[in-house]
DNA sequence: CACAACGATTGGATCGATAAAATAGCCTGA
DNA sequence: TCAGGCTATTTTATCGATCCAATCGTTGTG
């Protein structure tokens, strides 16, 4: 039964004082190198490593990031949120922190868990995911002088924090520009109601590349909450309209789920399939082999901990500023899927000259 | 601009002595009652709440549970774990711990990484999941004295320590037997290969089924590794034999979302659609309709932490044994998926007298 | 009336680390 | 020669809590 190794214990190891242990770690150029490399002989011999809780009560930081969690989390949003801390896990790691997790049910809980374990817990910063419109957390945060980085931008307010997010509008752009390009006209977007930035951005890269390539989309934009039973009734709608769509991208795997149940090659054997893209990449998608955007999460997660490191760790010739990155999503393409290349039904619109 | 309340704050407050104020927090049944409530006050006055560091130091007890995750989670078991983890999360802060993320990729990762946390965090406990044959896991902690729970059962060793774990017997079992009161005399199960603890537990909850109603299992029994792909050979199989199965319960939503493609409603249109069961209650079921068995994930978390509690904070009464907690799956009967409950495609054998 | 027993409270030591100040040794130059 | 500067190392103080032993006042007892 050994016990743990203290600095004191090193220190009489390696007969030197418990400060020149100390110094050893971390602040080796204050040693001559003779005794840094015995004191660093003592260290491994001793397997000794220096316990956070004392190091935390002497400089008041911990190595660790807090990260709040939504109690329920819905599946499919779930999957996105749970994939990005699996990757901040290992970021972390990977920089010596560690991730603590606590609840946090909605903004004004989350503030409140926020001040709860601040008054007991040395939390060296935060990681906040889904921002939204008159997002209150940020700046609670912010008047706290607390680093934190958000995963997701911060959609309405000024940006006066470093963030990473997936940039929505170019996923959705370069999958409707592919289709352009393989010569569907008629590409409709089904999307979420107004307002919730993330899906008001992926609408806008469908959209700008239809008004890029000289398109009406009129008819072609539909709004509906999210779930595969609305996708489903948006289906519908464009199944009634008069001139029908060739294709259809959607700003979820279940919007795109029930899509592609009306539309995709199960349910009109031998008619002309249309394309269907989801977004997130989600085992839903996997298993119906329904192509969809990919967000980089494990990249985003890496990124958030890279910013972070630079405001809680600054480089000394670099000023700490607020930093962004936009990451692109990558389309997976899956053949069962009739992926998004297939081209419209009608040969008349085939492979036409753009516009 | 004000500085955290500390113990010597708060009894200067309270015009008592530091340990005075100590006592209320941890021991106040030594304080005369009205200097109890004097010093109570001060406390909420100040808002006054030990710092878990300093207290951590000097008890070596941190309040934090650890739970090692797997760096790439497979979508569909990381779908279970994760809300494992949501409700463990919940749990623990409910008890006033914390959870604590590390990384681990296999057993002996995970080993290291317990090494590598335990020689700077003082964690109070260990919550492991994915318990497996040959799990080294669970020694190392045991011959260490470090309390831990697992989720999931121990496979194949004895049970030295406290565990929750879900029935999957008892789900495919009550499945079966729902089946088999609706009439059906060829139910199929579509498991995993042999020798993976759980897939051979929900196995035998359909074939005891089956046995007790006398029926034979011949030929029915399928085995397939993991995967839509794979439940959907199994489908073929199923269907390329003499005596078709009327109803398949699966082992997983992976492998019923196979067998539901090609004996679900979908691809038989007008045809006898037959009853798929899968397990874990996945998004992939929800979106497609699919019936399926789930897991109380909330419950087994707060299980967990109600074992934990029982190691790390005894009651003076009863002894700390091991105990463990064998928790039921429900039935998620979904209307689109042609639920269990569904009779057989064949009048002869509809509602006939059991066996 | 001295003293043990007890309840309530206090003061010092301690957990294991780091910060800040002090010291010891060596070198340089007026 | 000796003050002053530099480097390498040690000493002392401190972070904020709990443990443990000591103290103080009150009461009961022989």
């Amino acid at each position: 039964m050994n016990v743990r190794p203290t600095l004191d214990s090193v220190a009489a190891y390696a007969k030197v004082s418990r400060q020149t242990v100390s110094n050893a770690l971390n602040a080796p150029h204050l040693l001559h190198p003779d005794t840094l490399s015995r004191v660093q002989l003592a260290i491994e011999r001793t397997n000794y490593r220096p316990l956070r809780a004392a190091r935390s009560l002497r400089t008041s930081r911990s190595q660790l990031v807090g990260v709040g969690l939504q109690p329920a989390g819905d599946g499919v949003n779930g999957y996105v949120l749970d994939r990005f801390l699996h990757g901040l896990t290992e970021a972390a790691g990977d920089a010596g922190y560690h991730v603590l997790l606590f609840n946090a049910a909605g903004d004004s809980k989350e503030i409140q868990a926020y001040d709860d374990i601040l008054a007991t817990q040395n939390l060296d910063a935060f990681v906040l995911t889904s921002t939204h419109y008159g997002d209150r957390r940020t700046a609670w945060l912010a008047e706290r002088d607390l680093p934190f980085v958000t995963f997701g931008r911060p959609w309405g307010t000024a940006a006066g924090h470093s963030w990473v997010d997936v940039d929505g509008a170019a996923g959705t752009r370069e999958v409707t520009t592919n289709l352009l390009a393989a010569g569907h006209r008629r590409i409709a977007f089904v999307g979420w109601p107004d307002g919730s930035g993330v899906g008001d951005d992926r609408r806008d890269g469908w959209q700008s590349a239809m008004t890029a390539a000289g398109l009406p989309i009129g008819g072609l934009r539909l709004q509906r909450e999210d779930g595969a039973a609305n996708g489903r009734s948006a289906a519908e709608e464009l199944l009634r309209a008069g001139e029908p769509a060739t294709a259809v991208v959607c700003a979820s795997d279940s919007l795109a789920l029930g899509v592609f149940d009306l539309l995709g090659p199960s349910r009109r054997p031998g008619g002309n399939p249309v394309p269907v893209v989801g977004f997130d990449d989600t085992p839903v998608a996997d298993a119906l082999g329904l192509t969809s955007l990919a967000q980089p999460l494990a990249e985003a997660a890496s990124e958030c901990m890279r910013l972070l490191l630079d405001l809680l760790e600054p480089k000394p010739d670099t000023a700490a500023q607020p930093a962004h990155v936009l990451l692109a999503p990558h389309l997976v393409v899956r053949a069962t899927g009739a992926g998004p290349v297939t081209s419209p039904a009608d040969p008349a619109t085939q492979k036409g000259a753009p516009q």
